[in-house]
DNA sequence: AAACCGGGGGA
DNA sequence: TCCCCAGGTTT
């Protein structure tokens, strides 16, 4: 099957996936640009799963950009303790509360990439999930499930691997497929032994043919 | 390119 | 114990 069928597989199969198994979060429900910016911040390396209640409890303690900017560095600190990255966290989220105060969260990626601790993911992610542009995103999770299924050998910080990202996602579907490929790779698809008998595309997949003991 | 930040959960 | 997690910054 030539790579370009095998792309528009991949998209079907995991739009039709994520139909009936996408996880529920609580910055899944807004597209508050200050509230998917601060779960941006807090997901970084972090477990999903993890940052779900702290992201509540945050929220609930500083609502706004400029609860944030006059936030006690300490007190920040001891919310998201436990999800670790305390220090260069609460000063990213101090500094762009300070920052952003009077402007509100910007729409352009440029903007965004100025921003303490906001990279190419971050960015991305909140232009895609608060501003509903059709931004590719690229970490961990998702160049594991394209090396795997289309042989590759991607870094997530190389440039390649973001040309690869934005030439599958689908425009017209960009948030549900973002959504869709970080829970395929977090409940299917895990780094060490990956759930192939929950997975859709074993049939194309490079990593399940060359590994399954038949 | 490699080191560093980091606690917590799972194998 | 070691590995990994919605990465980003510094050297």
């Amino acid at each position: 099957m030539k790579h370009r069928q095998r792309v528009e597989h991949f998209r079907t199969d995991l739009l039709n996936w994520a139909e009936d198994n996408l996880r529920s979060f609580p910055w899944r429900d807004t597209t508050d640009p200050y509230e998917v910016l601060v779960a941006e911040i807090l997901l970084q390396k972090t477990a999903a799963e993890k940052v779900a209640p702290i992201y509540i409890e945050l929220l609930a303690t500083y609502p706004s950009l400029n609860d944030l900017a006059e936030a006690d560095r300490e007190r920040l600190g001891d919310i998201i303790y436990s999800l670790g990255f305390q220090n260069q966290r609460s000063d990213a989220l101090i500094k762009i509360g300070q920052e952003l105060r009077d402007s509100g969260v910007p729409s352009e990626f440029q903007d965004l990439l100025e921003l303490p601790y906001v990279g190419r993911y971050a960015a991305n992610a909140t232009l895609c999930f608060a501003y509903d542009e059709p931004q590719p995103i690229v970490d961990a999770n998702v160049v594991r499930v394209y090396n795997r299924i289309f042989d590759k050998d991607f870094d997530y910080r190389d440039e390649d691997t973001w040309s690869f990202a934005a030439a599958v996602l689908p425009a017209e579907d960009a948030r549900r497929f973002n959504l869709a490929i970080l829970d395929f790779a977090a409940m299917v698809c895990h780094p060490k032994v990956p759930d192939c008998d929950k997975c859709f595309f074993t049939d194309s997949c490079h990593y399940y043919q060359a590994n399954k003991t038949g």
